[in-house]
DNA sequence: TTGATTGCAAAGCATTTGCATGCTA
DNA sequence: TAGCATGCAAATGCTTTGCAATCAA
């Protein structure tokens, strides 16, 4: 089980959370098993953008024995069940991220670092369905990303003229900044 | 060498495409070959998205001996030159579009027909960049896809409520409508 | 003549499937 | 006990790489 002390608001989240799955897959009629118990638990802690090989070293930390088939398997019923979500930035690996009681958003990727930048404009959803509206379009989902440089990198490009570049930058950090105009 | 009968401006744009090409070529130190030549003619005057797979076939039909390799490096080199671009509409296969004296535009996608609208939006734009800004942020390029029901289907949905859905559509039509609001 | 280009086969990757064994309910 | 779940190996599907033969400049 997982722990959140001093965090009782995180504690309440996951209790959520497990439900939802156990409930999943209580409605498709499968069964609750500890490889995937511990691969839910292990996804939901993990508070960054991860992907399948992330979460499958993650697992087998504490369960060596767990093949990487199972966790496709389960990150897929996660996906279902409305707790993950799948994103991608373009270096062509999956991502994965938390969806539940998340809100809708879209990312900024610095192509230098790897910053991610979660933000959400109201503004833009509601350019959106009006420019879908104009061709009659009915939307469902979309997905927006910008790329470019972050704050700190396009400072340090200002101060270095020449830039370096060279090799793909591993994504690496995530940073949740979401909020309105 | 392509032939566009009453469409003289086709005709130059194709000139120069062309051009393009054999500078990009050219300024590489590369070789011109009878391969590369019917690789790009071909991608020219196909006017649709389409997959290595479907470009290959096609340039099969004048030269049953090119390989798939061929295709996958000339289209490299056709992105590169900026002639081609790489577009994914989310059914985990790689489209490719022209791009050569195309404006920037986003698509929308009907899932239930595989239509893909082209639109710009340059409300959407600014308002990309205003939100970036406030992060800190320098884009460089983006990418906007609205998935969801078409003209044509939304109004198929109504007069049937039952969806019959089922397997997932191929992209099999392009329209392309580009213009501000 | 030099070195880039080609097409085949094979290798890589990420993801999925077949199947015998193991384990929930 | 029935039949879903697991993990391995193998199969996919897409894309890239190695290499000997070929060809452009």
């Amino acid at each position: 089980m997982l722990e959140f002390p001093q965090m009782p608001q995180k504690a309440a989240k996951f209790q959520r959370e497990r439900d939802v799955f156990l409930e999943h897959i209580r409605r498709l009629g499968l069964r609750r098993t500890e490889q995937r118990d511990l691969i839910m638990e292990t996804f939901l802690r993990t508070e960054a953008h991860m992907t399948i090989e992330d979460l499958h070293d993650r697992v087998r930390r504490r369960d060596p024995s767990i093949g990487h088939t199972t966790v496709y398997r389960t990150l897929k019923l996660l996906t279902e069940a409305g707790l993950a979500r799948e994103v991608r930035f373009g270096d062509n690996k999956t991502y994965y991220e938390h969806h539940f009681e998340h809100e809708h958003h879209d990312h900024m990727i610095c192509t230098s670092c790897g910053l991610v930048i979660e933000f959400f404009s109201p503004e833009i959803e509601e350019l959106q369905d009006q420019t879908a509206a104009k061709f009659g379009f009915v939307p469902t989902h979309h997905s927006l990303r910008l790329w470019g440089l972050c704050e700190n990198c396009s400072i340090s490009a200002k101060d270095t003229p020449t830039v370096p570049s060279g090799a793909q930058p591993r994504l690496r950090v995530v940073k949740t900044a979401t909020h309105g105009t």
